[in-house]
DNA sequence: CATGAATGAGTATTCATTCAT
DNA sequence: AATGAATGAATACTCATTCAT
């Protein structure tokens, strides 16, 4: 997975606009003028840069994209078992849940869309795919080695890693300690069992 | 948790129409006038009904709770073991997923939209409580009945369960068989390792 | 030709308001906002009444027709010889074009579009054809009775007739005397020479 | 009648691009952005040429009566009997209606909004007085020459054969034959009887 | 001369809501 | 209960024009 061509200078600024006022919003109280107001704009610079509504949500989706392609490159992998790329993993999500948080509003809003909207699907779903194969990959790993269950199903249980923590974003925000115990839980129902004698 | 007053006649039609049409498209495709139309009255008898889009909302939050609880509660559990109940709350996912998926679609965007409206919180978040209670109840009956690992975390499993069912909503809703997969690597995730010795 | 469905009530009002408008200002000067005004209603309820300013547009050019059918067949042919028929088509012109010039005005503005819109072109073509149409067919007649010339041709005569009254209309209608006189060449056209011999 | 001083380089460019959208999408459908696009300029470059969208239109309408005054001013007349020339300026008519129609079009335009706008009127208005008096010149020299009738009325045959033609245009475009038969039955309108007798 | 970026003042259209009947 | 007509407040988008570079 490639990351797509970062949105920049302007357009960089629109998009992030956009992402605070949808986080703030959702996509329904989302207005153009909202959006020039909070880049400092008139409404008509705003369709200068970027010609429709439609257009505008398409960039927010390749802005989130590009920052999600980039967080997950940016994580080092080099010399750490699987156990301890996965925490990281989870380090990562615990972090911008509390410092970034909307950057999974805006995902929610726009996975709903995307639904609807192939334009939008055109950018989440690859984001989607490449989360899920990134954490199969590391569960591969982590059962090759033998400190995942042998019977582990790979693309089963990315699915569940990635939907505890979505679930935990909208359930577990304010709540981390919480949080952390959703990851344990992951880990325990990851790894062979140590004890059982 | 007890089911609240569910919603009937005109106002039921009204509710199961604006489901439909959130479903079709989402919450900011929502009109009142198509409402009406679909249920073959006035946008003015409409409002006669329903005095605001607001309260129209919240009825369709209703009625989701409703269906969602009845569900729930029609669910046999006597005499079965808690894994067989699982397995049941599984099917009946299943089975909701591909014949009312509107079911799930709504929910997902009454849950965006409970983070900004008290009123829709109201109801919704009962909802996902008693949800999550409900599957960590009978996890912790499994736990206690040695099925399940002694040292799974009830809340934090039940979180894990609802997360991968939900996610699976979105991924696997034309793949049954890649929900049926996650299903059981969520059993044997939860399971004290038969094998192992 | 058979009269289109007459324009009545609210939708007749906005007609009469649109062709007032067009008249005064010009299709590019035309505002949705404006008609209403002049209405006395809300734009909202305009757009209540016609969708859109197309349709808008359509129905004038039907309401403008059906005048214009309407006081082409309250015209008296009864008895009377095809130059009295011609000159109650140039009386009644010259009074429109002095009572109600905006007729005229509107029609060269929807001739105009015409060209670029075909809902337009096919209220439009139909009326101009039966103009010319029917005023071919007293030349038919005026020939045939001898009054005018053997050889003349009644459909371009027709035209000559058509476009000496349309260019009139633009360059006599503060010199009404130099619209007579327009009008009495037309007649020593197609006249047999009563003199010459 | 004096050409004006006639449109030369960029201003040339610019005017002859905006007759070519004039033509295509009437006046409403004039843009200045489709105008530089067509002369392949920036639009605030099209502004450095020409301050504002009425000072272009004015230019339109100078380049438009420029090219109508050379036109007409090329067509010989040395030794040529009246009707002769008449068919001369039929002729032109007809090659101007097939060859480059848009500077019937155009006219047709600007002679609508020199209605409403004084400026536009300074410079169609002469133009269209100038066709008038030439035309009045032929038939003048007819008469006196005998070829056309003696009772004619050389301004009021001059709108007559104006009107005509003009008519012609809009009707019979993509009908030469009809175009020819007009022109006919303009001649026969005219001349005097030469049968008769 | 030329341009990218910016903007004020529109402009048609939408939509929840109201009201007289 | 029901409806046709009406409306205020928005809303995305347009366009001629300006200006710093």
């Amino acid at each position: 997975m490639s990351a797509p061509k970062p949105i920049e200078g302007r357009l960089a600024e629109i998009a992030m606009a956009a992402r605070e006022l949808i986080a703030e919003r959702g996509f329904e109280g989302l207005r153009t003028r909202d959006i020039a107001a909070r880049v400092g704009i008139n409404v008509a610079t705003l369709h200068y840069h970027v010609p429709t509504k439609e257009a505008l949500i398409r960039i927010v989706a390749q802005s989130l994209r590009s920052d999600f392609i980039a967080q997950s490159q940016a994580r080092p992998r080099q010399g750490l078992s699987p156990v301890e790329v996965l925490k990281l993993e989870f380090a990562d999500f615990r972090e911008t849940m509390t410092e970034a948080p909307e950057r999974y509003i805006v995902m929610a809003e726009l996975s709903d869309r995307a639904e609807r909207d192939a334009a939008i699907a055109a950018e989440i779903r690859p984001m989607q795919a490449y989360w899920r194969r990134m954490t199969a990959d590391i569960i591969v790993e982590g059962r090759d080695k033998g400190v995942f269950r042998a019977d582990v199903d790979p693309e089963a249980a990315a699915m569940m890693v990635i939907g505890t923590l979505s679930m935990s974003f909208w359930h577990a925000r304010d709540d981390l300690e919480f949080f952390d115990r959703a990851c344990a839980e992951l880990l325990r129902a990851l790894m062979v069992r140590p004890s059982k004698d």
